[in-house]
DNA sequence: GGCATCGGTTGCATCTTGCAACTGAAGCAA
DNA sequence: TTGCTTCAGTTGCAAGATGCAACCGATGCC
C-alpha cells in the first residue's frame, strides 16, 4: 500500500516529517551544508543509488529546500540550499547533538568561526534568558495561549 | 534490496537517523511526550497499523528510547520514555520550529510553565552568549579542534 | 573524431508498508 | 461459569519503496 502522507497534517512536526522523515533527504541536506552541489558529488559522498538520488533531489527541490541553479559556462546545473533549506541547520545540529549525547564518539565539534571556541549546546531559554528543561515547558494550543495573554 | 543501514556510521547524525529517520518512530516519540503509554493509545492517536506499531515500539525499546514498564495490578505493560528518549524533546521542537517557520499555521505555542510566556526560539549561542547564525559556525574534526586548543 | 564523464532512466529482485482478518490472553458482567 | 469485549499483538497479502546494475544521451575534453 501507499505510504501514508502527512503533508496536510495539522501538526507542524508531522508536516515537516514529510520533508525530512527520510534518511537520504536528511543526508543530502547535510552534504549540501558540507558543500556538495553537483549530482555526482552527492552520489559519491553518500554512496546513494542514482535513481534514489534523482527522486530525492527532485523532492527537495519541489519542497523548496534545494533549488537548481544553472552553472555559467556549462549546460549542467547545481543544487543549492534555499533560505528554507538553510533553516534546517538547527534541526541537523539538534539531531547530531542528541546522537553524540548517547554514547559513541564525538568526531566533530561545532566552533564559533570568530574565536574558534566551541558553541554552546542547544537548549531552550525562557524570555528572560533562564535555561529551561523539558519539564518546565508545555505545548499549548495557540488560541488558548492568546486568550491567556489577552486576559492578563 | 535491503535498506542501507547507518548504525555504524562515523557521523553521529547518520547514526541518529537510524533511530529517528523514520516518520512513525518520530511520531510515536511525539505521542509519548504527549502522554501516550499504551499500545492502544499510540494506535488510536496515530492511526498507525498494528504490525507497524509493534515493530516500531520494539525498535525504540531496543534503542533505549522507550522502555517497557510493567503495570501493577495488570498483566499488560506500558511504554515510557527513557532519559535518552526525553533527550529527543529538543530535536522534535527544532523540527516543529522549522516547520512553523516555513508557511502554514502555528497551532501550538511552547510556553514556560512558570510564567506562561512563550519560550525563545531555539538558536545557537557562542560561549559568551552571543547568538550565532549558521554562517558564523563551522564543524571541525574533534582532533583538529583539540590540536588548535592545545596550541593556544 | 573518439573517449570519458555527468546526470540521469529502466529493469529487475528484494524490502517495507498498509490493510484486514485472525488469535490468544485479560477483564468484566450476569 | 459462560459469554462478550478489549488489548496487544500475529499473519497473509497487495502494492509501493529501495538498491543494484545496465543502459543512454548530452556534454567535456584531447
Amino acid at each position: 500500500m501507499k505510504r501514508k502522507s502527512f503533508e496536510n497534517a495539522e501538526c507542524p512536526l508531522a508536516r515537516s516529517l514529510e520533508a525530512i522523515g527520510d534518511t537520504w533527504s536528511v543526508l543530502i541536506v547535510r552534504q549540501a551544508f558540507a558543500g556538495d552541489r553537483r549530482f555526482g558529488e552527492f552520489e559519491k559522498s553518500l554512496g546513494v543509488a542514482k535513481n534514489i538520488l534523482t527522486v530525492r533531489l527532485r523532492k527537495l527541490v519541489a519542497l523548496g529546500i534545494l533549488e537548481q541553479v544553472p552553472v555559467e559556462g556549462s549546460a549542467h546545473h547545481e543544487y543549492a540550499l534555499t533560505e528554507k533549506g538553510r533553516g534546517l541547520n538547527l534541526v541537523l545540529m539538534a539531531i547530531r547533538q542528541w546522537g553524540e549525547g548517547c554514547g559513541g564518539d564525538t568526531p566533530y565539534v561545532l566552533v564559533d568561526k570568530r574565536d574558534r571556541k566551541p558553541v554552546k549546546p542547544l537548549a531552550f531559554h525562557a524570555h528572560d534568558g533562564r535555561e529551561l528543561a523539558a519539564e518546565d515547558m508545555e505545548l499549548v494550543p495557540a488560541e488558548e495561549f492568546s486568550r491567556a495573554a489577552r486576559r492578563k
